[in-house]
DNA sequence: GTCTATAAAAGGATAGAC
DNA sequence: GTCTATCCTTTTATAGAC
């Protein structure tokens, strides 16, 4: 997973993964026919894991569900601060990367994908009084994860956390903004 | 650049960019010192080439400001069906796959991002009397790199261009619901 | 299941004649 | 400037003993 992360899939070798993971050749192969299925287990770990490595440290001591939708996008934030603007969303790096993926791959991509907006959903679900009734809270988490991309590329590419901040904070604009129509409505 | 952005930078060996432009090695050798020479040049003609490359052809036909910024987005989408959905923005693909970027290639694709949001953000000076004083221009149009960039990313990762309408049309409404409010202020 | 050694291919880059 | 031949490294993957 770290390898994937820091280096990508194609410049990352067998080589790489076996002494970072102190482990032989042989071993590995006897457990992964090959460098695409240790892809595969590294996707369905991220999958498999959204809630206790992503959504529950970001969540901690947040209990306002939309301001959980900031806080998640809050925790790429401390990752790209982090990482002195060298973080990139291991799930988007990869889906960018990878340009003849086997439709296996794509999957586990897209699982991660859905896995991650379905969260985001909820908590606007769990809003859902105070947008206007009819909102497009799929489109809107959707956005959510577009924002978040786009936000790291932008971040990483300047390394200048400011692009990911703007774009936050556009967002912010927007939820926002839906709210306060609600507002409006519910004062008159 | 056909090769690059049909198989990224890692997976293009030097002898496809041998075979596919019908060169020796030595020829390419004598104007390149490397390969990451190639990808500058590369990166320098899409910066180069933007207006006529990009540009030009999304906005023939189209004069209002605001709309040249959707008939931009509407021409991924149109590279999107085009493929069937395996477009990738060849700059977001690089600039998510080069981990360890050398600092000249970022710069490149700083330039490359730079000059597409300076583009767009063109267009909503030229339509600035449509929105409220203070309306963040350069945001709006960063993000509407983020809704592209993003789109793309999830319309090739499912396979479903949906995921890019669906991105933009949040960004629509966004837009329009900001001049909306100035139309409501006119009224007033 | 794990170990070392190595096969077999592909990679970027260079040499030196023309 | 272009050509062919090739060097040297890295790569994924396998063999076969333990």
């Amino acid at each position: 997973m770290e390898l994937f992360w820091l280096k990508g899939y194609a410049s990352t070798s067998i080589a790489d993964i076996l002494s970072r993971s102190q482990v032989n050749s042989g071993s590995l192969y006897h457990f992964f026919p090959g460098k695409q299925d240790v892809l595969l287990a590294v996707l369905e770990a991220y999958r498999d894991g959204i809630r206790k490595m992503l959504l529950e440290p970001a969540w901690a001591g947040v209990d306002d569900p939309v301001e959980r939708v900031f806080a998640l996008l809050a925790l790429y934030r401390r990752a790209i601060v982090d990482t002195e603007c060298t973080y990139g969303c291991p799930i988007g790096s990869l889906a960018l990367e990878l340009h003849e993926a086997d439709p296996i791959v794509r999957q586990r991509m897209a699982e991660n994908f859905t896995g991650w907006v379905d969260a985001v959903e909820e908590c606007f679900a769990a809003a859902a009084h105070r947008f206007p009734a009819g909102t497009d809270r799929r489109g809107l988490a959707e956005l959510a994860l577009n924002v978040m991309e786009g936000g790291v590329m932008q971040a990483r590419t300047y390394r200048d956390v400011a692009f990911f901040d703007r774009a936050v904070a556009q967002y912010r604009k927007l939820v926002e903004g839906l709210m306060v129509k609600e507002t409006a409505l519910q004062g008159a």
